[in-house]
DNA sequence: CTGTTAGCGCTTTCAC
DNA sequence: GTGAAAGCGCTAACAG
C-alpha cells in the first residue's frame, strides 16, 4: 500500500496525502476522506522513502554492549525518555562480547541515515573504530571518555576514593582489593587507583594491602577470594571492584568462617549497589550510580549537538552516592 | 556522497558500483578503481535507498520491555547470535513501563520495512495492539503465548510445580507463597498455580498455606514478608515468585530471626536463579531458565517463517532446571 | 562484462 | 488549498 493508492482511493493527489500525514494545508473535507482511506486500507507510510527524500531520520542510534549489561536497562530507559520527549526516535543495536562487531554495527547504523550515535560501552574501543567515531554524524560515548568526542561517564575513581575513606579503616587495618580483570578502564584501573589512593590518604600501612584480580562473574570472585583467604585470612575488609565479585567474596568468606559470620570474618564492600546483594548481604558499603540520569544526560547532550553542530564537545562526569557505610 | 559520485570518480557507471557492493559481474580492474574511490571518499551506501528499491531490509525488529529487564541481555544475545549467523540484521526498540508506547513502537518498526518482529514481553498486551499483531510481516512473541502467533516461552507453571515438589515438604509443613503483583501471567498466575498444585500433590494441608502478593522490587518483598511474619512466623518455607522478592524475604527473615538464621527461621525459595542471590543467600531452591537459548529459538523460528511464510505457527515451551534444592 | 534507464514511495517546489 | 512533476540513492532488467 502506497501514498498514491491511498490518494486515488480518497480522490485526491498524493501530495494531499503527504500533507495530511505531515500537517500541511488541507481542507477539512479532504482530511476526512484521506483519514477514511487510510483507516480502510491500513496504510503504513514508508519511512525509507521519507528518509531518502528528506535526508533526515530524526532517529538516534544507540549501541549497547554486553559488558555494560547491568547498566543497560537504566541507561536505555533514560535515553529513550529524553528522546521521546524531544520527538526523536531511537534505534538500538546490541553488541555481544565480541567487540569486533562494533564497527560492523556502527556501519549499519550509519547506512540508515541516522542523525547521531550514542555508544554505550565501558569496553576499550578497537582501533578500527577511529574512522567511525569521526563520522558525518555526531557520535558520543557513554561509560568512558574518548578524545574529541562528547561523553558521559561516572566518576569511578572519585567514588572509589570516597568509598575507601568511608570504610572506617585505621592505619593498621588489613585490606584486600579485588580488581576486575580485563582492560575496562572504569571497572578496573579507575576504581583500583581511586581506592588505593583513598587508603593512602587514611595513612593505611601499604604492607597491609593486598590486591588480587578476578573475572567478572560471581564464581570468579568466589575463586579468587577463596584462594586469597587460604593464604591470609585476617583482613578487616575485602573490597571488590563490582557487586558481582563481592557476592562471590561473601560466599567464600561464609564458607571459611561459617554462616554465622564470626566477628573475625572480613567485611566486604562492593561497587554498583545491586539491590539483591544489599538485601541479602547488607548493609555493605558500596557505590550507587544513577544510570537513568546518565542516559538522560547523554540524550540531552546529543540533542544539543543535533540542534547546533557547532557546539563544542562536552565531557560530563556524573557523581555517585556511597551507601551502606 | 552517493553511488553516482563514486562511479564518476572511478570512471564507471553507478550500476558498476552497485555490482561492486553486491557482488555482481565486474572486471578486476574496475573493482580496484571502485575500491579506491570508496576508500578515498569514505562513501557509505544508503540503506534507505536500497530498501526502498528492493523492498526488503533483511532486518528483524526486536521489541524489549522493561518488565523483562532481567532476561533482556540473555534473550537479545541469543537472538542476535542466531540472526547474525543467518545474515539478518537486528533493530532493537525499548519500551519502558508504559506499555501504551508499544503500538507506537511497533508502528515505527513497521514503517521501516522490517521483515519481521519479535516482541519480547511478559506484560499483558494492550488491545490496541491487535491490529499490529496481524501485520504484513510475521510477528512473534517471547514470554507469553498469543493466539495464532508464533511464540516462545518458559514453562513457568511446570517449573513452579516441580519446585514445590522439590522443597522437601511434608503434609504438615507450613508454607507461604509470595505472589508477584500485576497482570503478568508468567510471573503471577502461572507460577502461583503451578506451585500450589505442586503442594497439593504432596498432600500438604491446605490450611497450612498462606498466599500474599508483593510488588516487583526487593523492598516490596521485604515489606510483604515482614508484615506476614509479624502475624505468623512458623513457616517452613517462604516461596517467592521471583528472586528479587526472595531477596526481600531473606532480609525480612534475617531481621526477625537474627543474622544467625536460627533453626526455626523459615527457609526461602525463589524463581529465576539470580547468581548474586544464590551466592549470598544460597543455596536456596530456585528455578533456572536459559534466556540465551530462548533468544536463539525465537530467532530460529522467525527465520523459518521468513523463509517460508506458509509454515504453520509454532508455539514453543522451553524447560527449566531446579537448582539449590 | 558493462552502461542506460526506469522507478521504488515519498516530499516539495511551483504554478494554479 | 491543491495537483503536477521532479528527484532523493539505489538496484534490476535490458540491451549491448
Amino acid at each position: 500500500m502506497t501514498n498514491g493508492e491511498v490518494a486515488e482511493l480518497a480522490g485526491v493527489s498524493s501530495a494531499a496525502v503527504s500533507r495530511y500525514l505531515n500537517g500541511g494545508y488541507l481542507s477539512e473535507e479532504k482530511r476526512q476522506r484521506i483519514a477514511a482511506a487510510i483507516e480502510e486500507t491500513g496504510y503504513v507510510p514508508s519511512a525509507n522513502a521519507r528518509i531518502l527524500r528528506t535526508k533526515k531520520s530524526d532517529t538516534v542510534g544507540v549501541i549497547l554492549t554486553r559488558a555494560d549489561e547491568s547498566a543497560m536497562s537504566g541507561v536505555v530507559s533514560g535515553i529513550e525518555k529524553y528522546f521521546f520527549a524531544s520527538d526523536y526516535g531511537t534505534s538500538i543495536a546490541y553488541v555481544g562480547d565480541d567487540v569486533k562487531e562494533l564497527s560492523k554495527t556502527m556501519r549499519s547504523l550509519l547506512e540508515r541515515q541516522i542523525d547521531g550515535i550514542i555508544l554505550v560501552s565501558s569496553a576499550p574501543i578497537p582501533g578500527d573504530m577511529d574512522l567511525y567515531l569521526r563520522a558525518r554524524v555526531p557520535v558520543m560515548v557513554v561509560g568512558q571518555h574518548v578524545r574529541d568526542l562528547c561523553s558521559v561517564r561516572f566518576d569511578n575513581s572519585g567514588a572509589a576514593y570516597d568509598l575507601a575513606s568511608a570504610l572506617g579503616c585505621t592505619p593498621e587495618s588489613r585490606v584486600a582489593y579485588i580488581d576486575a580483570a580485563g582492560r575496562y578502564r572504569s571497572f578496573g584501573a579507575d576504581r583500583r587507583k581511586g581506592f588505593l589512593a583513598g587508603l593512602e590518604r587514611i595513612g593505611l600501612n601499604q604492607e597491609h594491602i593486598s590486591v588480587r584480580t578476578a573475572g567478572f562473574s560471581v564464581d570468579d570472585g568466589y575463586r579468587t577470594v577463596s584462594e586469597l583467604l587460604s593464604k591470609q585470612a585476617d583482613f578487616d575488609f575485602i573490597s571488590c571492584a563490582t557487586d558481582t565479585i563481592a557476592a562471590g567474596a561473601i560466599k567464600a568468606i561464609r564458607e571459611r568462617f561459617g554462616s554465622s559470620f564470626a566477628a573475625r570474618a572480613p567485611r566486604v564492600s562492593g561497587f554498583g549497589n545491586d539491590p539483591i546483594l544489599q538485601a541479602t548481604a547488607g548493609p555493605i558499603p558500596t557505590v550507587s550510580f544513577d544510570y537513568e540520569e546518565c542516559g538522560v544526560k547523554a540524550a540531552e547532550i546529543m540533542v544539543d549537538q543535533l540542534k547546533d553542530r557547532t557546539v563544542s564537545s562536552v565531557s560530563l562526569v556524573l557523581g555517585y552516592r556511597i551507601v551502606g557505610a
